[in-house]
DNA sequence: CCCTATACATAGGATTCCAATGTATAGGAG
DNA sequence: CTCCTATACATTGGAATCCTATGTATAGGG
């Protein structure tokens, strides 16, 4: 499991790409996060729903509810266009800072020992 | 200038890679991040001085005043054994972290729009 | 004397986090 | 029928964290 506070950041952005790729309901989202990433990331309950309705209530997602035949109420989310605008600009930030950091903390070998 | 909550995760390893390559005083630190992230990141005052206390109260890093000619006072900090160790533990964490979220959020090109 | 830069430090309001808790449906085991 | 687990949504409230504003002090230029 990998530190919680790296994720923070960009785990909004990290959901507006899911929902990119498609449309799904939350515990859906959370799901496959925890698939996608080998188990070394996820966004429990009370962190994503409260995620979700921020993300909503400022038109970046919307949502509706599931009318297919399960009886099990699944509110499904969609990504908005104003969503998509900003999934660009926070890509396009992540490559940003991705490149800085590499400058402040290199992934490449560091010949510290020798 | 790249938005801090990206930033916040990781600031204290940057903090510890900088004091890695050089001991050096808290202002300078700031002066260092700065330049070399070329203003994209900053840690200003009211962050930095408390994460340093933090990392020292913790044993990372210790610090001595700056005896030298300059009446200024200066507080020059240096990592430790055990920052070391941190460091490396973090630094590969960090690289975790960095493959996992490319999966996430990939930076190669996406075919969005053909 | 005033302004700016250097250099350290902290208080306190704001924000964010997330474990715990609660509701409800559905299926399998006993 | 009851219990347990998984699915699915949601909120509360204490904790942690952040960082603006503020304060102290030295030093040099105008």
């Amino acid at each position: 499991m990998i530190d919680k506070e790296l994720f923070k950041g960009c785990s909004k952005t990290v959901v507006l790409r899911l929902l990119m790729s498609a449309s799904m309901h939350g515990y859906e989202i959370s799901q496959r996060l925890k698939k996608l990433s080998e188990q070394k990331l996820e966004l429990t309950e009370g962190t994503l729903y409260p995620l979700l309705h921020s993300l909503e209530a400022d038109g970046y997602i919307s949502s509706s509810w599931d009318k297919t035949t399960l009886k099990r109420k699944r509110k499904i989310y969609c990504i908005t266009t104003k969503g998509k605008a900003l999934l660009k600009q926070r890509t396009k930030e992540w490559k940003e800072f991705l490149s800085t950091m590499e400058v402040l903390l290199p992934t490449k070998r560091i010949r510290s020992d020798g």
